[in-house]
Parts: C-alpha cells; structure tokens; sequence
DNA sequence: TGAAAATATGAGGAATCCTCATATTTGCAA
DNA sequence: TTGCAAATATGAGGATTCCTCATATTTTCA
C-alpha cells in the first residue's frame, strides 16, 4: 500500500480533483468545464453527457479536462458538491434558532418547501440526486449529507425533548430526514399535481411524529 | 409511428425479450442465460456485469445471447419481473382478509419483516431494486409495482375506514408503500444493527398513521 | 423428405472513456 | 531580462464494452 501522491481515485471512492489549478487562466477553464457539464446534464441528463462534449462546449481539449478530472464521475461530484453546501447552509440556517414545538412546526413546513421547491427548480441537481448513474461513491455521499442534515434536526429534537431517549431521538431524525428526499424524489417523477398531493400528506405525518398531535 | 413488428426497444422503454423462445432447447438456453446473469449480479453487481461473461458462464454465443435479449437491461428486467412476481403475490396475500385495525397492525408488521429479509437474502434483488445502475426504464417499472402494492394498502384502509376521504387514502397508502421501500434500502445500505433501529422506527411511524394511535 | 422457420455463431462496427507523449505557457529566481 | 522548472494544453489513439449481421446449423412440419 503506498500514499496517493495527489489524490487518485481508488475503489469506489470519490474521485476528487487530479490536480487543483493554480494559475488563473486553468480556475476559469475549469468553471468553463464545470458550466459546460452543468447545462449538458439539465439538457440531457448525466447519463448521455459525453466527455468530448463536455470539453467541446467549454472550449478545452479533452485532455485538459481530463487533467482535472480524474473521470465523467469526478465532475458530477464537483457540481453535487456545489449544491450540497448551498443546501446544508440553507437547512442549517432554518433549524438553528427552533425553540418550540410551534417554531419546529413552521420551520420544518417551510424547509420542506423549500427543498421541494429546489428539486423542481434545479434540473442538474434532479438528475444528480435522483439521476439513473448515480454510482455508489454519489449515494454514499448523499447518505453523509442527509446523515449531517438530520443532525441539525436531531439536535432541536433534543432541546426540545430533553427527557427522550437520545438514540431514539436519533433514529427519528435521520428516518423523517430520509423519508424527506424520497418523497421529494418520488414526487418529482410522478408530476406536479399528485407531487404536491405527497409532500403535503409527508409533512403532516413528519410533524405529527416530530411535534406530536 | 408503426407497430412494433415484436417488441422492439424504443426511448426510454423497458426492453421485453427480443423473440420468445419457442423451442425446448432454447427455452433450456435461455434459462441458463438468466441464471448466468444472476450469478454475476450476485457476484459483482449488474455495473460490473458483462455481457460477454454472460454468454460465456452461460455456455452460449454472444450473438445467442442478443437473439433473446435486445440489450443488458431487458436481461435485468427480466431478473427484476420473477422478483415482482413473487412478492406481489405475497404482499396481496398477507393483505387480503385483514378486517380490523389489530389485523392490519399484524399483517403489517409482518409484510415489513418480510421484505426487509427479502432484501437482506437476495443480492440479485437488493442490486437491481436499489442498484446504482438502475436506468429510468426500471424505475418507471419499479413505480408502476408500488403502485400496484400500495393499492393492496389502500383497499385495506378503505374497508376499514369508509367514511374517510378515498383519494386521501389512496395517497397516504402510496406515500407509506414508498417510504417502506425507501427505509428498506436506507437500512441495507446502512448496515444490520442501525438498519433494525429504521425499520423498526418505520414500522411504528406507518402503523401509528394506519391504524391511529 | 425437403423447405421454411427457429436457433446459433463470433468477427467486427461503433461508441465512449481515458492515457500519454509532446508542445506551449507561466511563474520566478538569478 | 533571461532561462529554467512547473504548470498547463493538446488530440491521436489504446482499451473496453455493447451490440449487429451475414452466415451456418438445427428443428419442425406439411
């Protein structure tokens, strides 16, 4: 076994950047990469984005952009990366200040909304996150993300509930957290109308876990 | 637009076998091709899967090999139909005469135990249902079979609840059906003892709002 | 029995990911 | 300024894999 030199990519490992650009004619190519990748997967979705496409529309070679990314999955990541931070800061932002079970109730409401509303808005974060290629590094990414979502919820559940078993406080945020992106997901894919109808029926059974009757 | 002179693959379509076997020997070869393609998926996971391997474990050409199957996914498909098969008759029958709210809390209960053991057992079912390669054709299939196993949900509460709004029902069914398959996924992917904790959360989430407190 | 239908074969076409030897540009120490 | 090392850029082509198709063999059945 030997230490990576830079950061190559081993078994099912996120494969991070080959090398960070530097200079700053490579840091826009690579936005230009990561633009070119963005509008081809909310065109056609990660699956059909070809590589050569990718580095055709940015107006690099295909080996400048294979100077950066390690491979196709490496720069999905990048963009999945993206919205993780802009989402994580968003729900961080919603739970903080919860005191009471009326403000968990409003907050949560609203945070589901607003996911739910991004998912609609956001075609590359739709095909990343629900997306057919999603490969297994992707997914367990995800799980660490939901994972560190639901602690901001599992940590105004125990403020609010100081008595409560501490595990089991756990186990409940991390479920309804989960339960949350798949019924986002779910109701993208079956269309707006009966979408809504789900949302709304998950939020009335999340709060009436989290905050009771 | 024309007929489909067999049943060729089109768009997104899940591809059903290219021509049926009529003959004992090839019904035999078939046979062979499928539990081939079972053993790999078992082994390595359908990404890793190759067609050509298949063929070969299998004893048969490649081109024998496209003579039944239009393309890898239909070798899938066909892989995910026997599981479908097999649990929608076990979920209809753990459902069918359920007539009071302690049925339902029983059957219930048990029809969870029984697909997460599903899942647990079988590693063909476990890659294809929560795979990373699963394309939207079979995700499209995998809908259209909740659906189906959420209506034996949904006529469950009807007959318990007739004055209840009957399209409410019909969500709440649905969204408890996904969200079921959801933590069975969650919990394999998370490992046995935290996977026990979710699905045992699960159970008491969906019973309390299936048959109330 | 013989012809038509069904089945079998595997070389190779086509698409795509990614590598690598080579060329160019940039930063910086002398 | 100059020159050299590091960073960056390039694209032809290696490698892999899915799938097709012309051809050969076997089976069915009138």
């Amino acid at each position: 076994m030997e230490a990576s030199t830079v950061s190559g990519s081993q078994d099912g490992q996120i494969a991070s950047p080959r090398r960070a650009p530097s200079q700053q004619r490579s840091r826009e190519r690579v936005e230009r990469m990561l633009a070119a990748a963005s509008a081809l997967i909310a065109e056609q979705g990660s699956d059909a984005m070809r590589m050569g496409e990718v580095a055709e529309r940015a107006g690099v070679s295909i080996g400048s952009l294979y100077q950066f990314f390690p491979d196709k999955r490496a720069i999905i990541w990048a963009l999945a990366e993206r919205y993780t931070v802009q989402s994580q800061a968003c729900i961080s932002a919603a739970l903080a200040d919860v005191s009471d079970a009326e403000g968990l109730r409003r907050a949560f409401s609203e945070l589901v909304d607003i996911y739910y509303g991004l998912f609609l808005a956001e075609p590359v974060m739709r095909d990343i996150w629900s997306g057919t290629q999603a490969d297994k590094a992707l997914r367990e990414l995800e799980l660490a993300d939901s994972r560190a979502n639901a602690e901001f919820l599992t940590a105004v559940l125990k403020r609010l509930r100081p008595a409560a078993d501490s595990a089991a406080l756990e186990t409940t945020a991390f479920l309804i957290w989960q339960m949350g992106e798949a019924t986002v997901r779910l109701a993208i894919s079956v269309g707006r109308q009966e979408g809504d109808d789900l949302v709304a029926a998950y939020k009335r059974m999340a709060l009436r876990e989290l905050v009771g009757e």
